[in-house]
DNA sequence: TTCTAACATGTATACGTATTCATATAAAAA
DNA sequence: TTTTTATATGAATACGTATACATGTTAGAA
């Protein structure tokens, strides 16, 4: 029972059991000899007032904020939570706090104080465009920063990625293989490296049967479920409308299956689409998308684990963890023989 | 040009400009007097040096950690990031940082220990049935907590809420009034609030009509897409399926509508299908969903305004802000004269 | 037995800030 | 002019913890 209300501090305690704070604190840290007599009796006082540790003298002495930073971009695009979720499993079970940063809202400015204020103890920075200058401050001042999502050739950090150039390029090949000869490709901002390296890699693929698309066919713009709707519209209402339209991830080819919906255009008979991420919504039946999976749970575990390996110490070369996406042939590219 | 990279403190900041560290940390704070040419001259080589204070310190001092805690569930419904992307905007604009709890894959252990810890100076719980030990404790420890979208009569803290029992009786009076006649009502778990109040609402509109869903129309389980996917499969292989399904939110819709398509069912020629939140995927053309729109943004504002309002100290009774659902028809509701 | 090393614990201190207290100056009131 | 008051600043301190250092005890080696 807590008969107290007031906030007990580790000097209590160790009045209460009748010995020195220091040994209260060896207690808790684990750190120095203490009998195991002593131990349990600190140990049952704790427990009886319920008394936990200020975090932020332990932050202040330690240099250990037990706090992670997560930076996202575009925290209503369904893959953010998908990877939050993982996280905070994870970041929950060892003990540490998890702090996010929305990047599109708020900018770089408190990623860029929470370095200065060594606030955080690591970074994740996941896919994103607006991140950079915070990435830079974060290698420049040597906090443990693990990147998501966003390869960089020569990377100071550990990053985590799947390989988004062959996959873009397993697409191409398969829609090649099957036929498709009015190819169209919907993406997003480029600077972020998934969707430019998607881009690129299903462009190969289709240059290997000499199939290239037209720019008609192409349709490039910030992130916008109507821009892209509309994009899709557009397409199909040109004269020789494609025969698939591939998009840089799932979410865009949501717009585009909506597009598609909306002008009555129906999928996979007139129009094959396909995506890339394999997030969970992808397989609802709405949408029965044909895509690309990341494996997204595994990968959020790794860069748990990466970053807080780097935050207890361990050194080395930085680490490129890089997993195989695997395709998933879905209902928009049904193969109607 | 910052020379040092070693952290600098408030003691180098004052040697650097020949003052105390009691002027510096008054011309940061704001507090006290300071003649106006010391003030500009620490400030200048505040900035020159880029120094920034450091949090821990200020928290021991203080006794404010300038951070937020966001109990969420389910965060991968979408409605959590809709919800949480407001919420960073909102709390970096007042310079605070949001740390972010999912409570239902890590329990309630990391936010007991926060508030024990006052690691945090303010707690929004979003509608969940998993926060309660963690409420209690934040209410008993008089840290300043709202709630959101979680009614409670009585409250001991302020609250924001729509009107859900009033939104899902003007549903079901819309479906009367439209003579739908055999209709189902599929909810989550009833310890939500929100799922709860429509229930009943709904419930209590269809009694006006002397209607009642029949046990074979009702279904009702925990948050699983895959069972209320299901559950509309099996409704609609009734020897008489229902003319109309009800869901206690959109999600729940979402995964209906899925099973519809599933199973070739025809919206809404077949059926009717209503959800609740209007959150902005129900407007996708795949789903054209009806529901009740809440007002989202507006509310997650309030939740921010009367959270930081507390934490200044704003006494007096706890608040109920409530606002009003709106109407959404759209096509799953379509009238086909 | 004596010496050494492992064990156990207490004392004192530093982390970086905000704030109280004391002191000094300048400005305003008497 | 003297007295009060507002302004400006520094010295000293406390916040709650972890740890270096000092000291004492115990047990095993010589």
């Amino acid at each position: 029972m807590n008969t107290k209300s007031q906030k007990l501090n580790s000097n209590d305690i160790a009045q209460l059991v009748g010995v020195s704070q220091a040994t209260v604190s060896r207690v808790l840290s684990g750190n120095g000899y203490v009998s195991e007599k002593t131990r349990s009796r600190v140990l049952k006082a704790i427990k009886d007032v319920e008394y936990q540790p200020n975090t932020f003298a332990q932050a202040m002495r330690t240099k250990q904020s037990r706090t992670v930073g997560v930076a996202v971009s575009r925290i209503t695009n369904p893959i953010v939570p998908e990877i939050l979720e993982t996280l905070s499993i994870q970041f929950a079970a060892k003990n540490r706090r998890l702090v996010v940063w929305n990047t599109d809202a708020d900018g770089e400015g408190a990623i860029l104080s929470a370095i200065r204020q060594s606030a955080v103890d690591g970074i994740i920075f996941t896919a994103a465009s607006h991140q950079i200058e915070a990435m830079d401050a974060a290698l420049k001042s040597k906090i443990p920063t693990v990147s998501f999502n966003r390869y960089l050739e020569n990377s100071e950090c550990d990053q985590v990625v799947s390989t988004n150039f062959d996959g873009a390029k397993t697409i191409a090949n398969y829609l090649v293989k099957h036929g498709r000869e009015r190819i169209s490709f919907i993406n997003g901002p480029l600077d972020r490296t998934t969707l430019f390296d998607r881009e690129k890699g299903f462009r190969e693929g289709l240059n290997t049967a000499n199939i290239s698309v037209p720019e008609q066919y192409y349709f490039q713009s910030e992130f916008s479920q109507e821009a892209f709707r509309q994009a899709a519209i557009d397409m199909m209402s040109l004269p020789t409308p494609p025969d698939t339209i591939s998009c840089g991830n799932d979410v865009i080819a949501f717009a585009v299956l909506n597009g598609l919906k909306a002008c009555g255009v129906s999928v996979p008979n007139e129009v094959w689409v396909t995506g890339f991420d394999g997030i969970e919504m992808s397989g609802w039946d709405v949408f029965d998308l044909t895509t690309m999976r990341q494996p997204l749970k595994q990968m959020a575990a790794d860069a748990v684990t990466a970053l807080i390996g780097r935050i207890e110490g361990h050194k080395g070369e930085p680490k490129l963890i890089q997993y195989r996406t695997e395709f998933c042939p879905r209902g928009t590219t049904a193969n109607l023989n």
